[in-house]
DNA sequence: TTGTGTATATTCACTGGTTAGTATACATAC
DNA sequence: GTATGTATACTAACCAGTGAATATACACAA
C-alpha cells in the first residue's frame, strides 16, 4: 500500500480543501483534516511539512480549477466581448446562490492571514488573481482596447468587490450588478480612440 | 474610581481596535486586549460579556468615523460629481499606502467569520455597507440619475474590490483604477436618458 | 522461490503552549 | 451597606507539532 502515495496526499488535500472553505483556516485544527480524510495527524504530518503548507496546497488545488471554470463560462457565452465577460459574472451569481458558498477561497484566506505577507498562501492566492488579471488583458488587448491593462483591472476589481458584497449580505444580486458595471466599462473603452482595430 | 466605567469600556474598545485590525480577530487573545488597556481580563469580562461582544464593539466603533472620513473627502473635493467621487478612491489610495494599512476592518472581519452569519460583527458589517451605499444613493438620485441604486451599487462594488486587491497584492494604484472605473460609470450614468434634471 | 534490506507509509501516545471564560475575594464611592 | 468595579488565580479545552515504533511493498541476492 505505501507506495503510491499520490492518492493519500490528494485525499487530505481535498478533505483540507471542504473544511477550510466552508469553515475558515484557523477554525480548523489539522486533526479534524486527518479524520476527514481517514487518517491520524501524525500521517498527514507525513505528507506535509505544517498546516501552513497544506493551507498551500489547498490554494494550489483551487488555482487551474478555478481559471478554467472562468475560460469555459466566458467561451461559452453568445454574443460579442461585452456579453462574454458579463456571462461570467452571471455564472458566479448562479454558484453563488448555492448555500454551500462562501465567497472567494482566496481571499478569505489573504484576509484570514492580513498579517502574514510572506506566507506561501498568501503569495499563491496573488499569483492567482494576477492570472485572471492577465488573461482578460490578453483577450482585450487582442480587441485593440487602447488599455487593456487597466480594463481587465477593473474587471477584476468588480469580481473581487462581488465576492466581497455577495459574502457580507449573502445577496447574490449583487454579482449581477457587477456584471452590468462590466458590461459598461467594456463598451465605453470599446468606443474609446486608440483602438488598433475594429 | 468606579461610577463613570464609559472611559474603561472605550479603553478596552480602543485597545481591541488596534489589535483586532491589526493582526486579526483570532490571532489575538482576549489577555493580549486587556493587557494593552491597562487592566485585567477579569476586568475586561465585567464590561463585555464575551469576546464576541467585544469584536462586534470593535467593528461599532469604527462605523461613524469612517462614513464621516467618507462624506468629508466627497464635500471637500474639487469638481463635479464623478471627481468628488473619485477623490475618495484617492484619499483611500493615500492611507492604503501607509505600511499600518491592512485592508477595510468591517470585510476582513466578516471573511474571517464567514460561517457564522448571525455573529452580530456579521450584521454591523452588513449595516455598515449598506449605510455606505445608500448615502451614494441618495447623492446620486439628488443629481437626478436613472437607477441611482445600481450606481451606488456598483461604486460599492468597486470599493470593496479595490480593499481586497489591494490588500492581497500590497499595491494602492489599484485603487486608483477603481476610481478611474467608477469615474466612468457615473458619467456614463449622467449622460443616459431617465433623468430627471441637468 | 525464498530471504533480506530499505525507502515509503502509517499509527499511538505525548508535549508544550495557548486561550476563553470563571470562582472568589477585595476595593471604592455614594 | 450596597452598587460598581478591579484583581488574583484557576479550569477545562484545544491544538500544532514530535518521538518512537511499526507495517508494507519492492529490489535484489541466494
Amino acid at each position: 500500500m505505501p507506495r503510491p502515495s499520490e492518492p493519500t496526499r490528494a485525499r487530505i488535500v481535498q478533505a483540507a480543501s471542504a473544511l477550510f472553505y466552508n469553515e475558515g483556516i484557523r477554525r480548523v485544527s489539522v486533526d479534524e483534516v486527518a479524520a476527514k480524510a481517514g487518517l491520524t495527524k501524525r500521517t498527514l504530518y507525513y505528507h506535509f511539512k505544517s498546516k501552513d503548507d497544506l493551507v498551500a496546497a489547498y490554494l494550489a488545488a483551487r488555482d487551474q480549477p478555478n481559471l478554467a471554470l472562468f475560460r469555459t463560462w466566458f467561451a461559452e457565452a453568445e454574443g460579442g466581448l461585452p456579453a462574454k465577460v458579463e456571462a461570467i459574472f452571471r455564472n458566479l451569481a448562479r454558484s453563488a446562490r448555492h448555500p454551500k458558498w462562501k465567497g472567494c477561497g482566496f481571499l478569505r484566506t489573504s484576509a484570514e492571514l492580513a498579517n502574514m505577507p510572506g506566507h506561501p498562501a498568501i503569495r499563491i492566492g496573488a499569483a492567482h488573481k494576477k492570472k485572471f488579471e492577465d488573461w482578460l488583458r490578453a483577450i482585450f488587448a487582442e480587441q485593440g482596447i487602447a488599455d487593456p491593462l487597466k480594463l481587465a483591472r477593473q474587471i477584476l476589481l468588480l469580481l473581487d468587490g462581488s465576492f466581497a458584497v455577495v459574502q457580507l449580505h449573502r445577496d447574490a444580486s449583487y454579482m449581477e450588478t457587477a456584471g452590468e458595471a462590466a458590461r459598461t466599462l467594456i463598451e465605453t473603452a470599446l468606443k474609446k480612440p486608440g483602438r488598433k482595430r475594429g
